[in-house]
DNA sequence: CGATAAGTGGAGAGACCTATCCACTTGGCC
DNA sequence: GGCCAAGTGGATAGGTCTCTCCACTTATCG
């Protein structure tokens, strides 16, 4: 399975019949892109990625028909990067250390990345490529808990599922800098590992709050116009005469 | 210190020379404001918040001249509350069992309010009154952490700080029922008092990567117009001919 | 009861942002 | 070299959002 190397750029798929120009430019714009998103979050406006790419908006919206695309499109080798953190962590002959280091490296690449973050839990609702992947990740990561609990270092009442929560709770540790929020990832990502290692069962409260299936799948803090509070229906005038 | 009895409204201060008419609908715009921060977030349009009180959005202008400061104003008495969860949290005899039970209750009430989290994370950057509490609290909680530290059952290398981190860890656990993210919070919540215990005293990374008193006051992901990476300065057109 | 300061609603100014349109350019094949 | 499909930039439409302005209404006090 997977023959292809699958590793870098490799040509995106939807960038093969391109004029040499313009494939030029696409690169740059996924390129500048990435870089934005990482430091700024994930609502730079196209504009600017226009702008720094050196492109006119027509051209990025071209390439990219929305900016869900883009990010998608920005985050799917970052994605599949993870996937191959999880596949170092399955390789490894003691489970608990490719647990905790899979955890460890995972955790890092959301701490140093901003957009990667929002991405990583917000949305992938389409990428049909991605949704595979996912799964099989989700899988993987399965294995990789029930290896480790057979270990005995893992306690058993860690559900694969909590996963979604460390990941969500690592998502809210973001400082000004890059650096504040790597180390404070760290810190909290030791404890978490502390809190999971078999020794101390105190009894956990529920067995599984989040799915770990929508957090890396279902829309959620994408760009996406936010919630929404205005004239959206149900939200009626109500009636209470006053002036007038 | 401290003399009034501080807790409900109980006249808000601001709300002093108003007329009856006047009056009642400040109240009404505040506690209507409550609602719905607490259940779509901080990012609920003004003109939504009016039309539920049913006044204006002049009126609601007139008593809070700027978004920020109704965000403030609701989130007063919330703070307030967490203030004095401390408070008893510091009054108990047993000083481990008020630290865990002040973190659980700051954290439910995290939980189930999405603006309350918001808001607690991000910004007081003007609240006088706030402040005051602020550092009270601060120093509370690091006096709650010395005595529970004194019992031997809190790990030697805690550092005040790690409620930054916890904190924000907390506000990440966002999911799209209140429920959901109960029972989320309170799991991770339950590992990370686990992980403080101070049984198992696998040594942490770094001694304080966020600072407390930052994340209670600077300013940061508010309803601020966000990032910005558009015309603002330092995003120099970066010439590139091609075309034209 | 009336005068008047205090209070009010809603239109719209000014910023942003995503996404579209269209007249113009240019790479690459003959 | 020249042709033309492929590619391009910038103006702008259309949507939000916060916050301002001003002509009108009403509580309150003598």
């Amino acid at each position: 399975m997977r023959a292809k190397t699958s590793r870098m750029p490799a040509v995106p798929d939807a960038a093969v019949g391109l004029r040499a120009d313009a494939r030029q430019n696409r690169d740059r714009i996924v390129e500048v892109a990435r870089e934005l998103f990482a430091d700024r979050g994930l609502d730079v406006p196209m504009a600017a990625i226009a702008r720094h790419a050196q492109v006119g908006i027509a051209t990025l919206y071209r390439r990219f028909p929305t900016k869900e695309s883009l990010v998608t499109e920005v985050f799917a080798d970052q994605f599949e990067a993870c996937v191959s953190v999880l596949d170092d962590a399955l390789a490894d002959p003691d489970p608990w250390r490719g647990f905790c280091t899979a955890i460890e490296k995972v955790c890092t690449m959301q701490a140093v990345d901003r957009g990667f973050s929002a991405a990583f839990i917000a949305a992938f609702p389409d990428a049909v490529d991605i949704e595979q992947e996912r799964d099989r990740a989700i899988q993987g990561f399965a294995e990789l808990t029930r290896r480790a609990k057979e270990t005995g270092r893992l306690r058993a009442d860690f559900v694969p599922d909590d996963l979604a929560l460390l990941l969500m709770a690592n998502s809210g540790i973001i400082a000004e800098s890059t650096e504040a929020a790597l180390a404070a990832s760290r810190r909290l990502v030791a404890y978490l590992l502390s809190a999971f290692r078999a020794e101390q069962a105190e009894s956990l409260p529920s067995p599984a709050p989040l799915n770990l299936h929508d957090v890396l799948n279902s829309p959620a803090s994408t760009p996406r116009p936010a919630p929404q509070a205005g004239t959206s229906p149900g939200d009626p005038p109500q009636s209470r005469s006053r002036n007038r």
